[in-house]
DNA sequence: GTAATAATAGTACGAACGTTCGTTTTATCG
DNA sequence: CGATAAAACGAACGTTCGTACTATTATTAC
């Protein structure tokens, strides 16, 4: 039972790590077994099908996406501060020495875009709450006297959003230098021109 | 030989329309040829291997791109004008009737952006140069007097270019009616931030 | 109109895919 | 210890993958 888990977790740490790489959908079972070290059918029980294996995976990455970005900007102020230390840490997020390739929230939205399934159902769910939860971010700011009373709350967490789209462009496909101070750059003047 | 070329475009038509839905890696040579109708192996023909296949599609979407982005936005006047003209081409790009599931320069970017070969090569060739037509296209704008004389065209364009994988996520992720009118938003917040 | 050539079809290949099966190993517990 | 259940295994399923050959059409040239 403990071995079970054991077993799942590294599975599924292995599975973040070749994912982010060689893409989501590309990420195979008899590789992925291979990787790890153990038969296909043995991996394979673990998730009964290829679909719920992805879910799976998917969840994991969100599980870790809270708790490296999520979670450590609560112990931040609420305002700037914690603007700013959420895009530090999203920035470490998508160089993560457990996901080489960037965010695969990111890439895995790409790829399911298009897709139905319960593997886009969870993206978007996710993708969603997270542009919520920076508005939030955004509208505390407001509150704290930091940013303009009337600013777009919204259309601030879209912003947001789009820079580290843009940060994992530069850093990924470009392999950018400059990718890091360019973001941080970005997120600078967002935050300048929300201000009162 | 006349005949050669229309089945080659009729091939590649079909092909872009289906890997902007389903994804570019996973557009199939057989799914393909049932698709234009006819034989996985006079389709292969054509090509001779699936990474040559693939750069020609890639090559095929880029020279649609030209037509309907660039080219087009040289009639504009420079400046301002034809940064907006810029914007509004691209977001009838994303939703071009030819690629249902919006630009795939930018979602092949994502597939192949950790894998090596021609296909990547190919990819960061094209972004690189569409980042500079767009820092030049701010450097003229700075020229005309309408744009800041020490704002950062390359920091522009990668602002321009976030606001576009932005809406692209919104419109093909979220389907998110407000994708376009909220892109124009971000847009004129942009150019309004870089006016003198 | 027949020969030459280009384009498409047909067939076959080994490899890998996701999945199922029955069996064997390993751990848990009375 | 032996009984029970969980976990991993190896082999095989039918299917599809990309690619290599050969055969068959269409088109062009003389």
């Amino acid at each position: 039972m403990n071995r079970k888990l054991n077993t799942r977790e590294t599975i599924l740490n292995e599975a973040i790590f070749i994912a982010s790489k060689t893409g989501f959908e590309a990420l195979t079972i008899g590789k992925l077994s291979k990787s790890v070290g153990m038969s296909k059918s043995g991996l394979f029980a673990h998730f009964n099908s290829k679909e719920q294996m992805q879910v799976d995976i998917l969840k994991a990455v969100e599980k870790k996406f809270n708790d490296v970005v999520i979670t450590p900007s609560l112990e931040a102020p609420r305002g700037e501060a914690r603007i700013r230390v959420l895009a530090q840490n999203l920035i470490k997020w998508d160089d993560s020495g457990f996901m080489p390739g960037g965010c695969m929230l990111h890439t895995a939205s790409i790829e399911f875009e298009d897709r139905p399934g319960p593997q886009r159902d969870f993206l978007v769910f996710h993708q969603r709450y997270w542009i919520d939860f920076i508005a939030k971010a955004a509208s505390l700011a407001v509150e704290e006297g930091h940013f303009s009373d009337d600013l777009d709350t919204q259309l601030f967490a879209f912003e947001f959003h789009a820079i580290l789209q843009s940060h994992h462009f530069s850093a990924h496909l470009l392999n950018d230098p400059q990718a890091e101070s360019r973001a941080m750059k970005m997120v600078e003047n967002l935050i300048m021109h929300s201000r009162k």
